[in-house]
DNA sequence: AATGAATGAGATTTCATTCAT
DNA sequence: CATGAATGAAATCTCATTCAT
């Protein structure tokens, strides 16, 4: 009965991140309410805090937790390859396919998280550095094996790799979708793996 | 003397804005009050009613207004040179000089201007625009005399550049300074321009 | 067997009451919760609302159960007594035996009842009556028999002596036992006879 | 002009005070809300917070303020008496005058402040030691002169008569004023002084 | 009888904005 | 023009109490 209770509660905890996703979402963290996001999850406003120590814990927390499974999901689909290229061009497939698939998860991931890792106290954003490092990885890898250059800063390289990526997906939902992410993401792989130039 | 009083009026918005900046960046947009604005400022808390409609008014305002200077000191910048390529570095350049001379600002418009351009009603980031068709401009420039590839979307590859600049600059900034601005600009450019390939 | 249930019940409030003296004494009444209370007594939250209506009615509750015992236990220790003087002088060191012996519920006592008894709805002290009347008797026992001096206001005298004894005890919890009650007692004890006598 | 302003916000503090006086009299402090002492001083909500930090601080305030004026009369009218009797009688007609000459303060400083001061975080409470300090001056200076016995000790002794004093006050609060205060005055002095004396 | 998750009323507190001076 | 005291709406959070299990 325990296990069962302990399950109840992890549903409910669900429950109500996804609520404050939607809520967030549509309205953006400071503008959204507790009490929007408990109408949101079905809940009464008291039983939010029942599940977090605040409104701040709840953004965290729904991070950490959507994070995870966001992380677990680009580690098997990751896992399967070897080449660095075809990492990178799933890396980039699979964090497009993540994005087309919960728009409003991407959103208070972009938006909110962006801003809020520098004013949430004594939150550092750990699952953030575990995601950079992913295309770290790639990026060392392809170094080791001679296809990515010998001079490339991966601590660079990984930055602006994500931060090339993360952008076409903002402007990508601003933009309410006018263009093809697909296309896109095929688009981005290309220029990040040849560059700008004709003469490749 | 009309004139006289408008170079004031001038002055002394311009003295509010800079109080902005300070506090903004300090506290972020949600937490900073008015009255903090005002203190830094050096003004009563009335008077910022004096210069801008309300509390948003003065993000917005704050945000058209360095845009505008640094959209004109981009505009000279470029203006001297004819190579895409030089102007893509130059770009990069001047773009992390301007990061690193005004902490404050950039620390504003990446992490608050991003947010709230969402949330701000009726405010449809044009001046934006205007900062991603320069880079466009150069793209498109490299295409039409053959240094850049043919088939490269300008609009996506806009997006993409301004990422992975953006990206380094604000790691740089929420590392406290951790490497050098110049050399990661350096860096940038060059794999922006060739790409990750060893082979090009 | 319904006897049995019977003193379960009893056993079964009484834990809870001793919770309540634990946890109204650490944190006073209003800042105790009644989840605090249950906690303490081993209890769950809606447990407490089985034996007490409300958290109100657990002060009074806690109240009149104490003080009954408090008073027979006085009553007890006073009957084995004539004279009005040892009775005084037992009174008071019984009282102060009482404060040293549970000095939780001592605090409880001066602490939370004090207060409460203004406003919690309905509710007239009656047993702090009764407990009054005791000092009453002996004054007026003393009285009668010529002890006392003729012209004592009874009324007047009683509060006066418990108020007497009263904060003195009080001032010895708030200072976490700095002199010795033992002596503090004597010396009172002493100053109100004198005060009393009508030899003086 | 600065002075004006000055005397301005003193009388605000002081007319936000008198409404809480009122107010915690009628309610107690737990049960009247920050809007109720709003209302009752004719002020807003927030206005209170201009001037207080926050409730806590309302009612410690309302102490200090309150008890500097009580002290100052007490020096003043026992500055003029040599006599120890005759102060002694002077203080507890002086303090009873004060009660009878504003019950809500004396009701507030009875019921709320012997409360608060365990449960206020960082208050303690030296203005009440003042207060203490003025009886055992007087006993001290009793004792000296050979009126009281040598053989009292006037750290319990102050507590004894403050208590005496004090529990006779409060009953008669309680009881809305059913007995003569005057008279009971003059019963009470003559009881404690005849306790006191050191030709018994 | 006992539980404890859920409720939601209500309290404190903040702060953008106004307006009399 | 400038001020800054005052406003009061609105948000967060707490906790006594209920009720399905």
């Amino acid at each position: 009965m325990a296990a069962l209770k302990e399950s109840q509660k992890q549903k409910r905890r669900a429950q109500i991140i996804e609520g404050a996703v939607k809520v967030f979402a549509r309205k953006g963290f400071y503008h959204a309410t507790v009490k929007d996001v408990a109408r949101e999850a079905g809940v009464a406003d008291g039983t939010i805090y029942l599940y977090f120590k605040n409104k701040d814990d709840l953004l965290i927390s729904l991070f950490e937790c959507k994070m995870e499974d966001i992380l677990s999901h680009f580690r098997t689909r990751l896992a399967e390859l070897s080449d660095p290229l075809d990492k990178l061009r799933v890396f980039i497939e699979v964090y497009f396919e993540l994005i087309e698939n919960d728009i409003e998860l991407s959103d208070v991931f972009q938006v909110e998280l962006r801003q809020s890792s520098k004013f949430l106290k004594d939150y550092h954003n750990e699952k953030f550095q575990e995601y950079l490092e992913i295309i770290e990885g790639i990026i060392t890898a392809g170094k080791e094996i001679g296809f990515f250059r010998a001079d490339l800063d991966a601590n660079i390289t990984k930055i602006l790799v994500f931060g090339a990526i993360d952008e076409v997906a903002r402007q990508w939902i601003l933009s309410n979708g006018k263009y093809s992410l697909q296309q896109a993401g095929q688009s981005v792989a290309y220029t990040l793996i040849h560059g700008l130039l004709s003469t490749s």
